[in-house]
DNA sequence: ATCATTGCAAAAGCTTTGCATAAGA
DNA sequence: TCTTATGCAAAGCTTTTGCAATGAT
């Protein structure tokens, strides 16, 4: 399996971008990342291992790996972007604690069906899908019994 | 079954809150639009009828209408958040295409089933999920099988 | 009479962009 | 050498907020 790098090097070849330090750098770092990342965290981590790159860099590479299909979007609906990398990772969906905000993933064989009725029922192709669960993990409901019974 | 207008008015007295026209008014206004919108087309569409309402209490009435069920956010990945209103409706799914951008829904059964794992394996209690589809429409995918041909 | 809500305008994020400089190909 | 990419700062957008005025209870 070829490693990101490679992915993105020949991405780049194939539509006359550019190979540089900075966006090495970017996805190197993102690759080490193993949780879900915005702009200003990732900015914040390559700062600490003394990288210099600007926020303007991120922005604007961000949008070829999405596109070269390493990096995903992920919706937290809490006004700005989160990404992931996603090349070499199982597909996998979020559940997201409403108390206490943490992000668990989980997999779900079953949505292969689902994007198979689209396909079969609408023509629809099927690029990506993204299931998003909120609800309150096992911690937040006790302690929303408690609070409720005083 | 209540109108969105008793909901809303019900939970605004549970919670010592104020039922006022302008928020009756953006009300309406949302379930009288049977699709998907963001504020400035709601603001905008208000401003047709000769109901001046300001963003700002736009703002600032959304969160009240999803936190009592009525609205909810969609995540259309394109910057800025887009809602619905789902008090009444059966629950559904979107499918946006990437081609021409058009946004179908849909219902899958097969969800009820992924909720209930998510309970029994994690003791997780869903609150609600948004599966977000993203490819082709038949249409699209013939448009660009006629484009590589050339 | 209270106190929440409104409208306005200013402020606050996050993201994009123009432009001069640097650096891949 | 020819372009694309970078960094910086400015601009752009959407959303939030402070405050005086308004209006609901």
């Amino acid at each position: 399996m070829k490693s990101e790098l490679e992915v993105f090097r020949e991405y780049v070849r194939q539509r006359g971008l550019r190979w540089t330090q900075e966006r090495k750098l970017i996805l190197q770092k993102i690759f080490e990342i193993h949780e879900h990342f915005d702009v200003d965290s990732l900015h914040w981590l390559l700062k600490q291992n003394g990288v210099k790159v600007s926020k303007a860099s991120i922005y604007r590479a961000l949008p070829l790996f999405i596109d070269c299909g390493l990096v995903r979007e992920v919706d937290f609906s809490d006004g700005h972007w989160h990404y992931e990398h996603i090349y070499g990772h199982k597909h996998h969906n979020h559940m997201k604690c409403l108390g206490c905000g943490e992000v668990r993933e989980f997999e779900e064989p079953i949505l292969a069906q689902v994007d198979q009725r689209l396909t079969q029922e609408y023509g629809y192709s099927v690029v990506f899908h993204q299931l998003e669960v909120r609800g309150y993990c096992p911690a937040c409901q006790k302690a929303g019994e408690e609070t409720r019974a005083r």
